[in-house]
DNA sequence: TCTGGGGTCCTTCATCTT
DNA sequence: TCTGAAGATGAAGGACCC
């Protein structure tokens, strides 16, 4: 349950507004994901407080049964407040190669609808039913068809958002969690989102909430009557001006099925905080293998590199550096993230995280190809498109940098050394 | 209480270019 | 040649989303 889905509870959803006219927009939210997809294989903890969360320390909670919220169970929750807070929960370890692939059947179904899907997460997708009406019935009839064939076909419960917008529909989404469906008619958005709290919209977080609170803001309707100008002042013009039409229920963004990667990275919390430096340095050479093969997977190539450090009284340090052209290479985004880490100064500094990634995507081929660092232009990149080749066929760790190996066989300590990939 | 991991977007500030 | 203004770009950090 997300913070935006605590604010609607408890509470039961407000009566039906059922005139679908013009709702060309649904949001279809899976009920509890992560444990859904458990309790599929675990059928004996249908009923039990269940948590689906990290296993480590520094866990948090990923995904909580409806049972377990009761206790005031919620996402990203510390795994050790949650287990305080209920201690009969039955925890979980996630399984995320599970969730994708009961994610991938679920936009299957969406896709069988309509081929406009936007997925918003492995458990939720916007779709455009505008065009299926003629084939399908109306928006509310396709978002009940949706709800039975998800249940049919994969065993579990979702609730629909029916709305002339995508972020209304959202919100309905949310309202009528969890296994129902809840049609916004396009004369009653007002109606609708002005008693719901400030919160509640999109791009309002804790601190958001705080700044509108201290304006004498708590609801939709509180904001909708600011003038705008005032809102930009106090928010910012972007903000301002955004919060401002979603309060009186304006949001013209369409539903797009592809939406292309801005960046993609990757991030350790450590189950420790760690000062040395040579343990960082291999932790970032783990991390770049990592986003450089994803990036080699998707057929991207990145110009800016930012390395992310989180010490151990949680103030995060980013740094970055944007090359000359795009790169794929693992050894190159390495590299760079040591140069970014040793030139942030943080030696001997307690780190708790430090993370990778690589912005500026493009499609690789389409832009100027970075060499690696005074390398050769063959042999570092040969050398990863085999690493990705025997990985694709034996699975991850079946091949990795001669640093990352661990001579005791439980991947701990091994200096790390640049060249040592060679 | 004690805060994961993968992202996006926005603001502010500095620097470079014209 | 110098200077200032304006715009573009990059870096850093913060807030937010699921």
């Amino acid at each position: 349950m997300s913070r935006k889905q605590q604010l609607h509870r408890p509470g039961p959803p407000p009566g039906p507004l059922a005139d679908d006219t013009g709702c060309g927009v649904l949001h279809v939210d899976m009920d509890a994901f992560f444990v859904s997809v458990e309790l599929l294989e675990r059928p004996e903890l249908r009923g039990r407080p269940v948590v689906v969360g990290g296993a480590g320390g520094r866990g948090v909670v990923a995904a909580a049964s409806y049972e377990a919220r009761a206790f005031g169970v919620h996402s990203a929750m510390p795994m050790t407040r949650a287990r305080r807070l209920c201690p009969r929960a039955v925890v979980l370890p996630p399984r995320h190669e599970r969730y994708t692939r009961v994610s991938a059947a679920v936009m299957e179904i969406f896709r069988s609808i309509t081929p406009l899907v936007e997925p918003l997460a492995l458990d939720e997708a916007f779709l455009d039913v505008s065009g299926a009406e003629r084939l399908l019935g109306r928006p509310a009839a396709i978002g009940r068809l949706i709800r039975e064939q998800v249940a049919e076909q994969q065993g579990i419960t979702c609730s629909v958002g029916v709305a002339s917008t995508k972020f209304v529909a959202k919100l309905a989404s949310t309202r009528c969690k969890p296994d129902g469906l809840l049609v916004v008619a396009a004369d009653r958005v007002e109606e609708f989102l002005h008693p719901l709290p400030v919160a509640s919209l999109w791009g309002v977080g804790e601190r958001t909430e705080e700044q509108l609170r201290r304006l004498g803001l708590r609801t939709v309707g509180d904001l909708a009557r600011v003038p705008v100008a005032t809102l930009r002042r106090e928010l910012g013009n972007a903000a301002g001006g955004h919060l401002h039409d979603l309060a009186w229920g304006r949001d013209p963004r369409p539903v797009t099925a592809s939406v292309p990667d801005k960046s993609i990275g990757a991030e350790e919390t450590f189950d420790h905080d760690i000062d040395d430096p040579e343990l960082i340095r291999r932790e970032l050479l783990r991390l770049s293998e990592r986003v450089g093969a994803r990036l080699r997977t998707a057929g991207l190539s990145g110009r800016t590199i930012s390395v992310k450090l989180r010490s151990a009284d949680f103030t995060t340090l980013t740094r970055a550096r944007t090359l000359r052209e795009a790169t794929d290479l693992s050894r190159v985004i390495y590299i760079t993230a040591c140069e970014l880490y040793e030139a942030a100064g943080l030696d001997r500094v307690r780190l708790r995280l430090v993370g990778v990634r690589v912005e500026n995507l493009a499609t690789t081929g389409r832009t100027p190809r970075q060499l690696a660092l005074d390398e050769p232009e063959t042999g570092w990149r040969e050398a990863e498109q085999a690493m990705d080749r025997v990985t694709r066929r034996f699975g991850r760790g079946a091949v990795r940098p001669a640093a990352l190996v661990d001579r005791s066989g439980d991947d701990g300590d091994m200096c790390d050394n640049r060249d040592s990939r060679a």
